[in-house]
DNA sequence: CGAGTGACCGCAA
DNA sequence: ATTGCGGCCACTC
């Protein structure tokens, strides 16, 4: 059974996401099965299920994202309200929560 | 309906 | 080492 659409698959995923930890749009679109559709993730996170907790999600740097509503400010903010500590706009334990997808789904 | 953009990433010169 | 460009899927105008 092979997924039909690549936003359903990234919002999947995103469900699966821990609470308290973060992921990579990069990740999501590497799993996904198209490592180069990561702005595919982007687009579907502005225009996928808002129940999902897109601020979770971060670039490859492990940084903010760059067109959140608000600002990078209030992803941070969000982010520290799930616990995530956040330093000049960076995630500190980036590699440390970085959550990973699991492939046996 | 058609074309363009988008919260990105990786590689080439 | 740095800069510039291409590429994927979905959604909007």
């Amino acid at each position: 059974m092979i997924d039909k659409s690549f936003k359903l698959k990234i919002e999947k995923l995103m469900a699966q996401l821990p609470d308290g930890k973060l992921t990579t749009y990069g990740d999501l679109a590497t799993f996904a099965g198209s490592p180069y559709a990561a702005r595919v993730v982007g687009g579907i996170a502005h225009f996928g299920n808002p129940d999902l907790p897109w601020h979770r999600l971060v670039n490859r740097f492990g940084g903010l994202a760059a067109g959140f509503p608000g600002g990078r400010e209030s992803q941070e903010a969000m982010l520290k309200q799930d616990g995530i500590e956040v330093v000049e706009g960076i995630v500190s334990n980036f590699e440390g929560i970085r959550w990973r997808p699991n492939r046996n789904l």
